[in-house]
Order: structure tokens, then sequence, then C-alpha cells
DNA sequence: CACGAAATGTACATTTGTGTCAAGTTTTCG
DNA sequence: CGAAAACTTGACACAAATGTACATTTCGTG
């Protein structure tokens, strides 16, 4: 194992001194530009540049690039898929308030990143052992929004048809790189809501969901 | 403009006489190239190993690499887009018709390229003026379905919403890449077709559409 | 403060890709 | 047939990336 130490730099502004890379450096490095360029633009040498670091620096913190793009993945699995599962697991009174739950998550690109998402099906195209890893986090998300579903007495059935319409309505949302305001999207989601489970929110439950999103 | 005449080949097994090379085996191998390994590797000195054929040759076809990106750009337009609008506007006495016509063109991989269109997406994300002309061409696709279901009778803002339905879960369900029989898919056709339009498809209608993809 | 571990950097060897050029080969057509 | 147009190729000049070896700097600790 590799110590993951990195003591926060105060904030000033003399940040030449001391370390200045670490293995969370060039990863957080990484994850942007997996973002933004795919997986094609996570390259040593760019990541080094933009970190104004030497491009050998990087061969202390991990052993090739390989394996950062190892970690890459797992940071993916531990913050999208992760995410997602909790907001189904959270207590709700109702079925409608469960999905607002559900919905928060997505709402919330601290919880869970649409780029990353994205950015690692893409990925996902060109490796099969990557593919399969989304294979088996698109099960656990899918058995996640059908174990909500369940958990509100819908019939198996029922539960597994709904849940893929949840989650394929948001992927495909995400997908299309949808850029608009936060409000027009909560505008939709109530009637989103009663689609997914026949059930409108209540006024209580809409309150707490819009608080929580800051409006 | 450049001539497009490509004998065929005799179909006997001396393939190496005469031309091998045309603007439409470059594309046809750099749309293989693009969709299992996306825009990153539509690179000249890969395609040209693949077709057995000198790297420099690409370059009598083709400027540059941009240039091929750029056709491979207008292809995915002509053969996708297209293809969606042209089942949006197909004759159809029932929305219920309609939708299956529309559904026949995604089951077709010979007419909309699921793996194209994701590929497509990806290149996207790493190239505003190629996430512009996907904007475009999603609009185009909305408008075309949304149309579809105006023709039927559905108010404006409804149409609105049922389109976006039926296209963010067709873009969801390819975002996933999910491998599937035919017949199971097609089991869930008809419920798809009544959540989307409310209204099921008559077993006339149904046997039509069973009989069109060979089944 | 000196020592060793942690982190950084320089130099080198190799691979893979791009694009130009001039010289060749193959086909078409008058 | 023979000239012109349609293709093909190898040699050259670069550029960008990878990974290794080894020297150097920085930092905490005894």
């Amino acid at each position: 194992m590799k110590t993951e130490v990195q003591q926060l730099t105060g904030g000033d502004g003399d940040s030449d001194k001391g370390w200045r890379g670490s293995r969370a450096v060039w990863l957080e490095a990484a994850r942007d530009a997996l973002m933004d360029g795919g997986i094609d633009a996570v390259k040593v040498q760019p990541l080094a540049s933009r970190l104004n670091l030497s491009r050998t620096s990087f061969y202390w913190f991990f052993k090739d690039r390989a394996a950062i793009l190892d970690a890459l993945l797992e940071n993916w699995e531990q913050t999208n898929t992760a995410a997602l599962v909790e907001g189904c697991d959270a207590y709700a009174e109702t079925v409608a308030e469960a999905l607002l739950n559900l919905i928060s998550v997505f709402l919330d690109e601290t919880r869970f990143e649409p780029r990353l998402d994205m950015a690692v099906r893409g990925w996902a195209q060109q490796s099969p052992a990557v593919a399969e890893r989304v294979a088996q986090a698109d099960a656990a998300r899918l058995g996640a929004i059908r174990a909500l579903f369940a958990r509100f007495g819908f019939a198996p059935d029922e539960a597994d048809v709904r849940a893929r319409t949840v989650y394929l309505v948001q992927i495909g949302y995400i997908a299309l790189q949808i850029r608009e305001a936060l409000e027009d999207r909560m505008a939709r989601i109530p009637a989103y809501v009663k689609t997914y489970c026949g059930q409108s929110p209540t006024e209580a439950e809409l309150a707490r969901f819009h608080a929580r999103h800051g409006l």
C-alpha cells in the first residue's frame, strides 16, 4: 500500500514550495481530463503540464498509465454508483418521497457527476474490461431502484419496468448533455414523479425537496 | 469535387490487383474505427494497416485527418438522423402504428446504428463544434417525434413531454449498451407503446410489426 | 544537523502518429 | 498505342507520448 497523506497547503500563495504532487492531485487531474477529453486525454505528459510538474514525477505515485486508469474506474464506482444506491436507500415515507430522494442525487453534481458517468461509458466502448464493470454498475443501480419500488409494495414485474423507466430516462437525459436552468428542470419533476409511480408528491414533500436544493 | 466511382470487385479472390483504395473504403474503415474505439482511434496509420494500404495513400483521398472526421460527421447525420425522421414521417393510421414505425427504425441497425450514435456523442464531449451538430440533430429528432404526436391530435405541451420520454428512453437504452435477444426486446414493446401514447397497438398492427422484423 | 525516505527532475531510448514529396504503377480514353 | 488521370508507395522530417536510470532536492525525525 502507498501512503496517501497530503497535507493541505496553507491556502496562501506560495504554492511552489515543498511537495506539490500527491496521488490525490494526479488522480483529480486525471478525472478532469477524463471528463472533458475522454479516456484518451488521460495521458501522463498533458497531466504533468497541467499540474506544472515533471512528467516523470508521476511514476512515483503510479506504476504506469494503466495504474491511474484503474484508480479512475475505482473512483467512479465509489462516487456515482455509491451515491445513487445511497439515494435509493434513504428514508422515505411514501414512494413519491423516495423518488424525490433519488432525483436529488441526480441534481447534485457533487454526489453524482453526469459527465464522469458519460466519460466512463465512452471508455467502456473501447475496453471490454471497463464495459464489464459498467454493466455491473448498471445492474447494481437498477437493482437499487427496483428495490425502492418493491419496498413500497410494487409487484416484482412492475417494479422492474418502473425502475428501468426511471433509470433510462435519467441516462438518456445525461447522454443528451442538455443544458438548462435548474428551475426549468425542477418544474418538470412533479410530472416525472407521477409518471414513475402514479402518485404525485405532496406539497410538504415538494417543499422539503425544493429547500434541499436551495430554492 | 472528387469522383467517388468505385467499381465493385468481381467478388473473386484476387483482391490485390488494380485500385484497392477509394474514398468510400477509407470512410467505412473510419466509421468502424470510430464505433469501436472512439474518435481517437480514427487515425490514419491504423486505418492503413487495417486496409493493407500504404498510410500515405490516404492523402490522395482526403486532405488530412480532419477531412475524414468531417466526412464521418456528415455520414452520421445522413444515416441516423435521417432514418429517424423518416420513421416518424412514415404513413400510419393510428398513433400506435406510428410509434411502431418509429420503433422499427431503432430495431433495424442498417437504418439507425446505435453504436455510431454513441460514438459521436462521445466525440462531442471533447469537441464543441461536434457538440453543436449533435445538439442540432437532437433538436431535429425531437421535433420529428413531437410532430408525430401532434399529427394525432396531442396538444403541444403533451406532445412535447411524450416525445421527450420516447426519445430519452431510447437514448438511455442505447447508452447502457444492453445486449439482449430480439425476442425479449420485442416482448416489451406493446407495453412501451401503451406508456408512450396511452393506447395499445392492435393485433393487426403488431402482426405487421412482427412480420417486418422477421418473426 | 545529519540521515533516510519522499518527491522531483534531467537525460535517454523507443514507439506511434502526422504530413510532404518525388517517383512509381495502373487504368482510362482519345 | 500512348498520354493523362487515378492511385500507390517509400523516404524524410517532425511531434507527442511512454517508461527507465540515475541524480537531486525537500522534509520529518532521531
